[in-house]
DNA sequence: CCAAAAGTGTTCTGACTACACCCATGC
DNA sequence: GCATGGGTGTAGTCAGAACACTTTTGG
């Protein structure tokens, strides 16, 4: 009996909150969607294990990555627990690398079907913990590139909580609240008036408050 | 390599924010301070391992217990990782099984040695999510009787968050958000007027607001 | 000149803080 | 009658919610 862990890495794409999924090649679940995963290595720390599953399907290494949750097994042989991680990446490096046999895959949050290894239980756990540390945490630095514009910000929150949201009072919140600050470019894009450009003031985790 | 499982049990006794500890018989760490823990048994679920030993040394089973974080295995040749849960009793229902031979006893959280284990690192991470969840959700209904005076609640706020609350404020908050309902009871106690009783209006667990 | 998105301020409400005095009881 | 703890209300502040119009740009 061994432990087994996963990783539900995120990421918003297309004004979607979506996750990297890779098409099972082995049994059991052949052919079937899963989170990208596998058994923890004699000498290996969990985050460790998490760190390198990340890697194997992007590339990254230095992105947010906190442990979520240990599940019971179900329905592996292999694993007696499952230790799920989870990761937010920028979408701009949301880059797969998809020469692997395993084709990692980017889906829609919402518009998942039944997956492997009942991961479901995993996703839902996620998403639910990235709500809330969305609303108490400066976390959402890790889905945005190092400058953004206020609106795609906002696109990001409101693509998570599902929500629409207050333009002045998002603005008003995020910087009056000293999470991000204005630099001094601005950014033309198309037919519209040119949009100033913020960055987080800090970029390591902390809670707000 | 197998899995542990270890439970902080936590009560608050003589205003004192309290933990189950054992004096290990055997080896390793012999002789020293420890969490209540053990190996997952084949078959068993992580809750079901958790709830064995808080019964094992508690006799009880029908408390709040909820899983805490997953470490890897500090010290320990046997284990490969360690999943931490963490238990809530009403001081009430704090007796010990003393017949065990390896001594269960409550320890005041402040007052702690080094522990087996490198166990700081489960009880550092408890007591955080302990003050965090009192904030937030009604975790505290575990932590009192069924009945209970305002004063003896507000004691338990202040014995975890270790800071002094205004006596009408903490009225307010608990009574008027509806976390408490009094009772018509009252209660007399020594030399002074008699207290209202109080209930929790949800003995399952939720979060505020 | 039109469409599209950027940008901006005020008002209201509800929660939290700080703070001081009277009351019932047992000794 | 006094010591002990129970019980109560008000005023101020601050964060969050609701809400509409003007500006810049490209086509």
């Amino acid at each position: 009996m061994a432990t087994a862990v996963v990783v539900a890495i995120f990421t918003v794409l297309d004004q979607r909150l979506s996750v990297l999924l890779i098409e099972r090649a082995a049994e059991p679940y052949g052919g079937e969607w899963a989170l990208p995963g596998g058994l923890l290595q004699p000498g290996e720390t969990l985050e460790g294990a998490a760190g390198r599953k990340l890697k194997d399907e992007t590339g990254l290494s230095d992105v947010f990555l906190e442990q979520l949750y240990t599940f019971d097994a179900a329905g592996d042989g292999n694993a007696e627990i499952v230790v799920a991680y989870f990761a937010l990446l920028p979408a701009a490096q949301a880059r797969l690398r998809r020469e692997l046999e395993w084709r990692p895959a980017w889906r829609a949050l919402r518009e998942l079907g039944r997956l492997a290894f009942a991961n479901e239980r995993v996703l839902d756990y996620a998403q639910e913990r990235l709500r809330s540390k969305l609303d108490y945490t400066n976390v959402a630095y890790s889905l945005v590139p190092v400058r953004f514009t206020l609106r795609e910000l906002q696109g990001v929150y409101e693509a998570i909580l599902e929500e629409t949201i207050d333009k002045r009072n998002f603005r008003k919140r995020v910087v009056g609240l000293g999470i991000v600050r204005a630099t001094t470019e601005t950014r033309k894009e198309g037919a519209h008036r040119p949009a100033r450009l913020y960055e987080f003031t800090s970029r390591e985790p902390m809670v707000l408050f």
